[in-house]
DNA sequence: ATCTATACTTACCAAAAAGAGAGTGATTAT
DNA sequence: ATAATCACTCTCTTTTTGGTAAGTATAGAT
């Protein structure tokens, strides 16, 4: 039985990060303490919202609050400024305020911001790849198991 | 002003792929409904105990249920069941039953899982990279603004 | 006869997250 | 005078999530 997929590799990884063309750092990878911080830090970043608001700024360039609020149609302003808010703080976006009335505030991603949305572009990549096998999984584990199992 | 880091473009996406050693299929990059299952999709997979069990599973091959609780520490049997109910489903896991008594079940990645944990590479690394740049984002924020302003 | 081990399931309950909807404050348009 | 715009904030309610503790089935060990 031969695998023709394997876990990602030191020399993957260093492509990766050629790829986003970001230096490598040897000793950041084998550092056990940051394994805690890193799931903090993509529990945080891999949440729908944060991912359609990079999804749109990457798109978009910058958009005001209502602009943005518009685009995703289905968030409610106490999560779009929520949302914004972590992003801010984290350094992932940021926030241009015009002194004026009615008020105008227009946000676009940091640097930060544009290396994240490359950084999941993987993610992208193989969600796209493997949505069919996915749903065909899925298709005959309910066959199999029916849907009943999956709700504890 | 020059732009170090850029947006992922069609040419790093065709490497990307070429590193995780799959077939680039064009047209699956810009179908539109592959959106939302694409986000749904990382989502479900993003999510804490997922990539816990991802990662113990990339490093020991396979593990009973108990020996995944025990590695984890923390997490609940209802939890664990769960997360690899989910897991299975979406064909991640493998689950492995010996008819004895007591019961015995082995947990592994599928070849589909590798490839997960393969593309959760990429976010990994900037995760790692970005740390301090992140934790200092934080700092600068919460000196300016006060951290009661993150609570709604 | 009782205890242990395993891989769960079920019912219940608390906590956290998210949605709904009204309110704010200043200014321009009607 | 009234309404509309914008970027929120605040409160209240609902939904979702996750933990706890107990139960199940069966065989072998004590």
């Amino acid at each position: 039985m031969t695998m023709r997929f394997k876990p990602p590799t030191k020399e993957q990884v260093r492509q990766i990060k050629a790829i986003y063309n970001r230096p490598h750092k040897e000793d950041a990878i084998n550092d056990p303490r940051i394994d805690q911080l890193v799931e903090e830090l993509i529990g945080r970043v891999a949440d729908k919202w944060t991912m359609i608001i990079l999804e749109l700024l990457v798109e978009h360039q910058q958009l005001r609050f209502t602009q943005l609020s518009r685009q995703i149609g289905t968030i409610s302003q106490k999560m779009l400024t929520q949302t914004l808010r972590f992003m801010e703080r984290d350094g992932l976006v940021a926030r241009k305020v015009y002194p004026v009335v009615p008020p105008k505030v227009e946000y676009r991603l940091t640097e930060l911001g544009l290396t994240l949305s490359a950084a999941f572009c993987g993610v992208w990549v193989w969600a796209a790849d493997n949505l069919t096998t996915v749903e065909s999984a899925r298709k005959r584990f309910d066959k199999k198991i029916g849907k009943a199992k999956l709700s504890l």
